[in-house]
DNA sequence: CCGCGCCAGATACCATCGGTATCCGGCGGG
DNA sequence: CCCGCCGGATACCGATGGTATCTGGCGCGG
């Protein structure tokens, strides 16, 4: 049997992975403010004691959370595009992509109410903006790679392009969290419009 | 003396207007979830009583700066448009304003901080969508009217653009709230890639 | 002109939350 | 084998939004 065969240091990553996962779900699904730390660690089959014995505190909780779910996103988007196939394709794969992703944007809603969270803490702050960094970058480099990839070229110098999308994707998002009945197409109709010609 | 010719009512609606500025100030300097009705009361003067006893609850404290503030917001717009001058000379006066209004975005950090607090609750998602609905209505008519007042034409249709303004605006005004290095000309940027033609 | 009803606002209290301090029990190195 | 160490549990605190209850002065009717 290598059943208990667990070091300590094993059981901690699995309880931490799981309370991530708990909260992933939580997050997304009643927002930050609602979700309550002991809720999480309950729901988890934990107490709040294993929360602060994993994250320094509800802040650190979500950026792991939101690390996972960055993660899924930049997934999605390469899925859509690393495919061999012509532009017109790559765009329908991601527009469907896109369908889903801000068809329950969730995800937006999260990011934005936590972005409020951290203008009150120098280090989340500085955490946050450093994916959104990373981000921002990999969807220039997407961006630059596609266009030369299919001969096309930008209405707009590739950094201030990828602003404009992730601007746009999260506005959008946040709206429609509240608002289903906003267009999704807006996005690719302006990914359109940037890329034109 | 004329002095306390104040009727009983007028008492309550000074009372009103002076928690909303209050209110306004600190949502817009704090957030929402940081800034208590405590210390709104305190600072206005009052006890939490008088909050309680002008407003159903935060929300609807909120939703009524928020009034204050769309309708500030929607002077500057017209203020930009509506002088005599060519198209070059508003977009001008608008970037000026979008500026200002984008250079301290703290608040769509708020719009979109209390978005995530309406979620819970039916009565004040429906009401922060009708004004969301309001302003895309009145984005898009104002757009028809610099559009056809300029002989141009936009390359989607006006309430997509209206949309993708409105998405656009509050999504850098959420990203910038954490990191002002992002570019605030990605707004005018996409705006003139959108009426090109 | 006066007295009483009513309502704006004050006060007291509660449940819940994030966070901290302290404690417990089993794993693992010596 | 045994004791120290640490992951996790428990108890508690201050702050906050909200509710229930009270009160004092305005203003209407007699």
């Amino acid at each position: 049997m290598t059943q208990t065969k667990v070091t300590r240091a094993e059981r901690q990553a699995q309880t931490r992975d799981r309370l991530i996962e708990v909260a992933k779900e939580m997050f997304l699904r009643d927002g930050y403010a609602a979700t309550s730390l002991d809720k999480v660690a309950l729901e988890a089959g934990f107490s709040k004691g294993a929360v602060y014995s994993n994250f320094r505190g509800k802040e650190e909780l979500c950026l792991a959370v939101l690390d996972v779910i960055h993660a899924e996103k930049v997934q999605g988007v390469l899925d859509a595009f690393t495919q061999d196939a012509d532009l017109d394709t790559k765009l329908k794969a991601f527009a469907a992509w896109a369908h889903q992703g801000l068809g329950e944007p969730r995800w937006t809603a999260l990011e934005v109410e936590f972005g409020a969270v951290a203008r009150h803490n120098e280090w989340v702050a500085a955490e946050l903006v450093k994916r959104h960094r990373e981000i921002r970058e990999a969807i220039g480099q997407l961006i630059a790679h596609v266009a030369e990839e299919s001969g096309l070229s930008t209405t707009l110098p590739v950094q201030t392009a990828a602003s404009a999308l992730l601007s746009l994707g999260v506005g959008l998002g946040a709206l429609r969290s509240l608002d289903p009945h906003v267009d999704v197409d807006v996005f690719t109709d302006v990914m359109r419009a940037l890329v034109r010609e």
